[in-house]
DNA sequence: GCCAACATACAAACCAGTCGGTATGTTAGA
DNA sequence: TCTAACATACCGACTGGTTTGTATGTTGGC
């Protein structure tokens, strides 16, 4: 019935299939510890096959950072943040929902890019040079919103919007590297408590009665009953030396 | 002359300098791909020499990630930011040296333990653990300080002195990254400045006054003059109505 | 028949770890 | 003081297994 071509199958074909695997190898185990022929028998397909769609060991890792970008760009895509109309919410929400999917082994939330790129950066220019593609896009997407936030805002500082940006995606990187270490997924989501902090620091405005900046609140509020104190006792003490003066 | 027992011999022999370049090769190329001939050969020394030394690969790497702690731990006990009296102070220096010491390659301002545990984490516990007590050390020294930092100005929050060195590190250990990644260090500096600038407004009593923190300062001086605007206007039209009453 | 998509067998290099051997002390008893 | 026994530090060839990559089939749809 369909006359449209397929270019690419979608039946789970060996080329997905190793796609999908080197994913949960690689993230568990590494880029160098990943052989090919763990990958082929985890994926269920033979070094023919491997050899097959990718030239090299190199290629599939420099594919694979492309999947994984297709893959994560799918999940932030279709996740809930992205409806809300304010973008200070959705950075707000962006940073809730990372929280939010630290779920199930670090291997599978942790990022394949950041875990690739360590082994490779001095060895292979098109390993990095695709792990920065892939990051530097995702980095681009949160930073549009963090940049229409401070111009709805006003918010300006000592930085861009970019650098903010980054500055959230080596939180979360190193958050990773942390949960690995700890062999847990707290260290994490208390990193993130502490950017998602930080952020609402950075827009006063419209994050100062929320819940995590009650010690500001209370500081201001405190300055603010001094000044109103004085104030009155200024004026006590006008209205006594009026009255003192006019007996 | 020396009756002393020399039970380390202190000259750079086999067991050194096989640690020496395993800080190096490891943070360079990852711990799964170099080879113990590799390391040999960067050492000078032959493969008797190694497995004289360490029992097995994964051995040297518990060694170097030990030696590791004690390498830095030298460079930090020595650094500047110690001799400080206050524990703000030393943090917020801490934070500045850790900036400053971004010099030369990736490879040598980065973190072995950072590398090697995301390689090894789900594969070999003994390097997992070592790289853990590392860290974990580096952390409790900074941590202490914040500590002392809160009880000193009365910082408080929901967060702990502990989680707030964690997050330090995971800064850290992401930066790294993101220099790896981009094949340069300012992304690292811009990171240890958002990272200060947080330090900065979770010490408001201190800070206030400080340069980073201008954007606070302004908002508190406009809604303090608006409170008193609100006073004054209050005051004066109590006093007309007052005159007005009394004709 | 043709070609993409596999499968199988194999080659060459590499890698962790072994093992017999050597050089240089160190100790302890005659 | 000489020497035998032992200990430490190191050397480098070798082994068995693993690794990436190749060469040569086989199969199934158009």
């Amino acid at each position: 019935m369909s006359d449209l071509p397929a270019p690419v199958p979608a039946k789970p074909d060996a080329h997905a299939k190793l796609l999908g695997q080197a994913l949960n190898l690689i993230r568990t185990k590494g880029y160098a510890a990943t052989s090919v022929d763990d990958l082929c028998r985890a994926a269920g397909v033979t070094k023919g096959a491997f050899y097959h769609h990718f030239a090299a060991k190199e290629d599939l890792a420099v594919a694979t950072a492309r999947h994984w970008s297709e893959v994560t760009g799918k999940v932030f895509a279709a996740a809930p943040y992205n409806t809300l109309e304010d973008p200070l919410d959705r950075v707000l929400a962006y940073l809730d929902f990372r929280k939010a999917i630290l779920q199930g082994t670090v291997a599978e939330f942790s990022c394949l890019v950041g875990t690739m790129v360590q082994e490779t950066y001095a060895t292979s220019p098109a390993i990095r040079a695709a792990c920065d593609a892939s990051m530097t896009d995702h980095v681009q997407r949160v930073g549009s919103d963090i940049a229409l936030a401070m111009l709805r805002y006003g918010v300006t500082g000592g930085w861009t919007a970019d650098s903010l940006a980054l500055h959230t995606q080596a939180v979360l990187q190193g958050a990773f590297i942390l949960a690995k270490m700890r062999g847990g997924v707290v260290v994490a989501a208390d990193s993130i408590d502490h950017l998602r902090r930080y952020s609402n620091y950075l827009s006063p405005e419209l994050g100062f009665f929320s819940a995590d900046t009650w010690s500001m609140a209370t500081i201001w509020l405190r300055n603010t009953i001094l000044v109103q104190l004085t104030i009155i006792f200024a004026i006590l003490w006008r209205e006594a030396v009026t009255k003192w003066a006019t007996p």
